[in-house]
DNA sequence: TAAACTTAATAAATTATTTTAATATCTTCC
DNA sequence: GGAAGATATTAAAATAATTTATTAAGTTTA
């Protein structure tokens, strides 16, 4: 890995946040890493232990000498709100930095789209978790918040939902609830779970794909997201990709989302069935939305073949996406994640055919593919991480304030 | 401007290069542009004067105090040898530290499909150009060439043309002429050239539009070339973009480079001539391939309406590859350059009628896209650039001893 | 099984960097 | 046009970081 280098005044967050990522280091690892000396490390690990925050965690195996003294966070140090949305629902979890929940996760009804009130309702949920599951404010850190639509992360605006005026969400919300918030569009979020602690673990350039309702791309470049010049960055869902396909919401046509989204994939479902298609689905037609979306990758498991028929046809439609994505950025490694990657095994044979079909062979040849882990978890797991990755020294000083008032 | 961090140990050679680019600087701006403190600077600066790679240039203008004293690097106590390469033709140059040519810049043809001894030729035309104009190799910090096909930098491998047997085209050229050699893919080159010399000057973020033979993009993210996994990021060429478009000599429909390159809109402009189209370019329709791609922007100047037609055409097929591009990447700036940045201004309405049929209103909404003015000489330009990216500290002490032995 | 070799942690000495203060030079505002 | 404020440079003092040496603790090999 290479050395990434810190200014000294940073060098105390830099650590926690590392210690955070990599869950134990020892202090001669740590040195390599930031390329600094091993008595600054040490010193900056005694004070971060004096200030409560990491913990020795044991000796690591040795490597032909002496055993290192590994450290680690304090898991419980300090805690994380993560809040997970989609266009439907929302998940609220708080997490500890080891990002194990210390309270049940929930999940909400939150309708985004023409919903004036979504984020007065979203706020009302925040302080009645934290009430009802009785923590301290000021032991959590932040709330980090992954959102579908146009998410300028820096700017903190969502310019599809939650309106607030035209200000930024990460004020509004900060207000609204004396936590420092931090909102980012959730295939990026998705993206950061998946680099910290999914399949792309510590890969310098992955490409995420969100299989959800929309199709999503989380880019991580040279190790962190990138989200373009106004944040808009892996607009996957509408690349112009068929010449004459369906029509899709955004007005256009050919869109990837309007020919090879979860949605599109439920709709013709239910109506492959109502014209006298055979498929165990049938019992289900009538579920709403999101159910009838868990039950696609349920029946698929079976080998139902009409819905395997249906996700492999939007796998090979992904797949011709992903061709374009692959010639332009030449990643590594594709991640399929999101509440999709359930069906990833199976769309894994069409992806390839239409890589095969669109992709300079030699493009295609090294790329690996690869099917989350974290799954439905990813999104909540990147939002925590979301907050971890605006933790600074400024958050780490206020912070020692409030653990060592406490103690 | 952000401030960039360096090692100490680096501090020098990234001073000079920064001054490179720059053209001239006060140790204030350097102070703030490396975080470091001034007496550093000034121990560092000094340094350089003393070692003959930098001389003071006079007085900057006051900004309410003190004028501050400016320094810029000596501008001929080195210099690059700079290649740009095309299938048909290669230009040679040695240029200063201030890209100005000191041996008059020679074109040869060099056909690099099916050539066996291209890469002989190549070294051939290199020591005999260094020869033919008297210049000590000794001065010369370096070879930058850019070239086209499937260049992995980093190995210094070009796995489509100038073949050495695996080997290592850096390793190699610099064994046969004694010269530290850096290859590159053009369209990464021209990059390069225009974000620190071109129209793209300083922007972290560009997206760079290489309109030749093929159509290429060389990528800067976060103030750097994009390179990807192997090195091949950016091949726009051969983006699948038509359902059943011409055949490309890739082998597959489609693509955009069998749609909108230069040389087919060289080839639709002579078989629309036999046809009995009317043209201007009539007079030079049996020129070779490469006196028609410049015919054709002359013809265009004036008027031509066959010629404009073509161009329009391919101008709106690029369009909508870049509407893709703009999905996926969000840039602020696309620039139009290489040969065919031309031809940028005729394009230029085709390429926003494309932009607006395809891209999400709000994607498109504040895209800058701005035409090459370095035109034909980015890609030397930018081959010299790709030299002084890869010096360093090293190459700063080996150049020392040559400068001190000769003073 | 002990000697030789590694690696880790700690302390002391050296080196490097930044801060502070002082001086020089220029602009702008009475 | 001179005084006050601003910026640049230089020198000295204070601070911080690294290097080197030392001790501790483990592995490998003869």
């Amino acid at each position: 890995m290479k050395i990434k280098l810190v200014k000294a005044s940073e060098l105390k967050s830099e650590i926690l946040k590392k210690l955070y990522y990599e869950n134990a280091l020892s202090c001669a690892e740590l040195s390599v890493l930031f390329g600094k000396s091993l008595p600054i490390i040490m010193k900056a690990i005694n004070e971060l232990i004096d200030e409560g925050f990491v913990v020795e965690v044991g000796y690591a195996p040795s490597s032909g000498g002496r055993r290192p003294l590994n450290y680690a966070v304090k898991a419980d140090a300090m805690y994380i709100m993560a809040i997970a949305m989609d266009q439907l629902s929302t998940r609220i979890a708080i997490v500890d930095l080891c990002n194990r929940p210390v309270a049940e996760v929930e999940m909400v009804e939150l309708l985004l789209n023409n919903n004036a009130v979504a984020l007065e309702k979203l706020i009302e949920y925040i302080n009645a978790y934290i009430l009802r599951n009785g923590i301290d404010k000021a032991r959590i850190l932040g709330i980090g918040i992954g959102m579908p639509g146009f998410v300028s992360a820096a700017d903190g605006i969502n310019y599809s939902y939650l309106d607030a005026n035209g200000q930024s969400l990460n004020e509004y919300i900060f207000k609204a609830t004396g936590l420092p918030t931090y909102v980012a569009n959730d295939s990026s979020v998705i993206a950061l779970a998946e680099q910290k602690f999914g399949v792309a673990k510590s890969q310098e350039e992955v490409m995420v794909i969100n299989l959800g309702w929309g199709i999503g791309l989380g880019m991580i470049i040279k190790g962190e997201v990138f989200r373009g010049y106004d944040g808009f960055a892996g607009e996957f869902s509408h690349i112009p990709l068929f010449e004459d396909g369906a029509l899709c919401i955004c007005g256009k046509q050919g869109c990837l989302e309007a020919e090879a989204s979860m949605l599109v994939v439920v709709e013709k479902a239910k109506e492959g069935i109502k014209q006298g298609r055979l498929s165990t689905l049938q019992s289900v037609i009538d579920d709403p939305l999101k159910l009838m979306g868990d039950a696609i990758f349920e029946v698929a498991a079976t080998g139902d073949p009409f819905v395997i028929e249906l996700l492999s046809d939007a796998g090979y439609k992904i797949g011709k996406a992903l061709a374009i994505l692959i010639h332009i950025m030449n990643p590594k490694t594709i991640v399929l994640s999101g509440r999709g990657a359930k069906g990833g095994k199976i769309m894994m044979a069409p992806i390839q055919l239409a890589l095969n079909k669109y992709c300079i062979p030699r493009l295609a040849a090294n790329i690996e593919i690869l099917i989350s882990e974290l799954g439905f978890d990813g999104e909540i797991i990147g939002a925590a991480v979301l907050v971890m990755e605006n933790f600074d020294q400024e958050k780490l000083i206020i912070n020692t304030k409030r653990i060592q008032m406490n103690i």
